[in-house]
DNA sequence: GTAAATTGTGGAAGCGCTTCCAAGATCCTC
DNA sequence: GAGGATCTTGGAAGCGCTTCCACAATTTAC
C-alpha cells in the first residue's frame, strides 16, 4: 500500500495539515515538529503523490513540449536546454513528438486541453488553429523557432544570420556567390534568401538570377539532403560560369551538396566554397562552415518565458531573437588552426 | 472555470456515474443516454481531467523514459518508436534525459517512486541500485540497450553483429583485418571484440595483437570521434604492415577514423576499408558501411514489453535480442548500386 | 495584570474523477 | 400474471493532497 499523509500524521502524532505544510515548506511549522515529520516520512519512505497534489493545487507541475521528430539534432539540443531549466523548478517534461504537422492538433487535444500540463512549448511549427481565434485555448504557450504576434516567441534572426554567412564569403574574396535555397514558401528559407541578397547588395555585388536556386519540394519544405544534391548538380553543369561559393540554406542541404561535389570530383573549399546554416551535429563531422543556432540556450530560455507567461497570462507577447554565430570550419576555405572540432 | 462531470450530468439530466461510464466506454449505458451525454460534452468542450482520473483509478496513464542525452540519434529514433506505441494506448510520455549516469538516481526518486508514471523505460544505462536489492522498487521497468537478469530487457546482439561485420570484410577478400575498439571495460565494446575474434577464428585468420587497438578513455567509454582518430593514427604509422580493413566498434569512432584517414591522404575504401556499428544518421552521410541497430523497433517493442510487465508484474523476466543488420555503403569497398542513401 | 497580537496546529471541505452498491425499469419464463 | 433475471441508472465514498478556518498556546504591549 502507498504511504500517505495520514500514515505520516498518525506516526508523527500530528495532523495531516501539518504534514502537508512540512512538505510545502510552509513557514508556520515549528522546527521540532518539522524535524519529527521529516524523520517519520523518511523512515516510511514517503513521497507525495504528484497527481493528488496536482488535483488539489490545480496545477500539474509539468509542461508539454511539442517537437517535430525530423529535426533530430535540433530536437535533442533544445530538449537538453528545456530540461535543465525545468529540473531547477521541479517540473516534469511531457514530450509529444510529431512526425508531421497534421498530428499537432491531436496532440493539443489529448494533452494541453485536457489539463495535462501547465504550459506548452511549441517547436518549429505553425501555430495550430486551436490556439487562435476568439474562443481559443488560454493555456500558457511559447513558440520556439516560430513566430506569431499573439504569442511569446523565440527565434533566430535568419536575415542577419544569412547576411553574416554571405559576408564571410565575400570577405574571403569571393565575388561570384550563389545561394542554394530550400522551398521559398517556408518563411525561414525566404528570410535566409533575404539576408543573402541584403549582404550582396550592400557590397555592390551582382546576383545573377541563375545563381539563386531554390527547391520546390514540399517534403520538409525542401530542407533535405536530396534537394541539396540536386540543386548542386544544377550549379555544376554551369561549368566555369558557376559561382565559386555558395551560401546553403541549411546544413542538411549542404551535406547533400557536398556529396554531389565529391561525386563530380569537384574539390570543396578550392573549387566551390560552402557555408551552411544551423550547425547540426553533422556539420562538425563534415567540416562545414555554418551559422550556429544556440539551441540549448533557446530551449532554456523557452522555459523561462513559459513560466513568465504562466505567472502573468496577460502580459504583452514577448519576442526574443537570437543571433546565429558563424562557426568557421574548412568548407568555406578560410584558413583556420589545424585542430579538430 | 473548468467543465466537470457534474456540469455534464446536470445539462444532460443524468447522474455523474453515467457520465463517467460514457467516457469509459462502459457497456451498461443505453444508446440514447450515451448519445445525449456525448453531445452535451462536445457542446461544452468537456475533457476529463487526467489527474483526477489518475487519482481515482490509481494509475497515471503515462510512462517515464530515462534516456542519456548523448546518444543523440539513437535517442530520437528510439523515442519515435516509443511514442508510436504509446499513442495507440492513450498513454503519455514523460521524458527524463540524463547527461550522465549519476543523475539517474535523482530522476528515479523524483518520478517513478513518486508515482508519476506507471512504468519506466531505462535506456543504455546500468540498472540503478534503487531497483535492486530486497526492498527495491516494484515499479514496472524495461531495460533497453542494457541487460540485467532480474528485468525485462531488449538489446542488440553485439557478438553476432560484430561477427557479421567482420565476415563481410572477409568476404570482400581482406585478410589483414584489424579492430578499432572502444574501452573494453564497456560490455558492448567487449562483446563486439568477441564477435570480431569469433569471425576471424572461424575463418582461420590470424589476429595479430597489434591489429586490435582499444581506447582506454573513460569519457563515454571511448565511444568518441577522438578515440577513433587517435587509434586510426596508430594504425597508420604501421605503414605497409597496417591492416587493409578495420572493424570499428561504433560509427562515431569511424567518423573520427575517417577524418584521420583523410588528413593522412589515405583513401578510404581503397587503402583502408572500414565497417562501423550503429548506423547513426551520420553514417549515411559519410557513406559508412555499418551494422544497423533497429532503434525504432526497439523503442516500440520496449513499450509492448512494459505493458506486458505492468499487466503481469510477476512474470519471469523476458529478454529480446535484436539482430543488427548489415548496411552496405562505400566505406567497405563493396560494389554497390550507384544511388544515394 | 489584562487585552491584543502572534505562532502553531488540527481537520473539514474540496479538487474531478471512478466504482460500488442499491434500486427502479424492463423483459422473460412458465 | 407473478417471480426472477437483466438493463440502466443515481450518487456516496474514496483516491491523496492543499487550504482555509477555528482555536489553543504563547508572546508582546500597555
Amino acid at each position: 500500500m502507498r504511504v500517505t499523509i495520514y500514515d505520516i500524521a498518525k506516526k508523527a502524532k500530528v495532523g495531516i495539515g501539518t504534514v502537508s505544510r512540512v512538505f510545502n515548506d510552509h513557514p508556520s511549522v515549528s522546527e521540532t515538529t518539522r524535524k519529527r515529520v521529516t524523520q517519520v516520512a523518511k523512515r516510511l519512505n514517503y513521497h507525495p503523490h504528484p497527481y493528488a497534489r496536482g488535483l488539489a493545487r490545480n496545477r500539474t507541475n509539468s509542461i508539454l513540449a511539442v517537437i517535430p521528430f525530423f529535426t533530430t539534432f535540433f530536437f535533442v539540443e533544445v530538449l537538453r536546454g528545456v530540461q535543465a531549466s525545468l529540473g531547477e523548478r521541479d517540473y516534469d517534461l511531457v514530450l509529444y513528438g510529431v512526425n508531421d504537422p497534421e498530428q499537432v492538433s491531436a496532440s493539443v487535444k489529448r494533452n494541453a486541453l485536457r489539463g495535462r500540463a501547465d504550459g506548452v512549448l511549441f517547436f518549429s511549427m505553425k501555430t495550430p488553429k486551436e490556439f487562435l481565434g476568439p474562443n481559443a485555448q488560454r493555456t500558457a504557450m511559447v513558440l520556439v523557432d516560430a513566430h506569431h504576434k499573439n504569442f511569446d516567441s523565440i527565434y533566430v534572426d535568419n536575415v542577419a544570420g544569412a547576411a553574416a554567412a554571405t559576408q564571410h564569403l565575400i570577405k574571403l574574396g569571393h565575388r561570384k556567390i550563389g545561394m542554394l535555397s530550400a522551398n521559398l514558401e517556408s518563411p525561414p528559407a525566404r528570410q535566409r534568401l533575404d539576408g543573402f541578397l541584403k549582404a550582396m547588395h550592400e557590397n555592390d555585388l551582382e546576383v545573377k538570377p541563375e545563381y539563386v536556386r531554390a527547391s520546390t519540394s514540399s517534403t520538409l519544405d525542401g530542407f533535405t539532403k536530396e534537394t541539396g544534391a540536386e540543386l548542386m548538380k544544377e550549379f555544376l553543369v554551369m561549368g566555369s560560369a558557376a559561382p565559386t561559393a555558395l551560401f546553403v540554406s541549411s546544413d542538411v542541404q549542404a551535406a547533400g551538396a557536398l556529396q554531389a561535389l565529391a561525386q563530380a570530383g569537384v574539390s570543396c573549399p578550392k573549387d566551390m566554397a560552402l557555408v551552411g546554416f544551423d550547425d547540426i551535429e553533422l556539420a562538425s563531422y563534415l567540416q562545414l562552415t555554418t551559422m550556429r543556432q544556440p539551441m540549448y540556450e533557446m530551449g532554456s530560455l523557452a522555459v523561462e518565458m513559459l513560466f513568465g507567461r504562466m505567472n502573468d497570462p496577460n502580459a504583452v507577447p514577448r519576442e526574443e531573437r537570437f543571433m546565429p554565430e558563424l562557426v568557421i570550419r574548412t568548407s568555406c576555405g578560410a584558413a583556420r588552426p589545424a585542430q579538430s572540432d
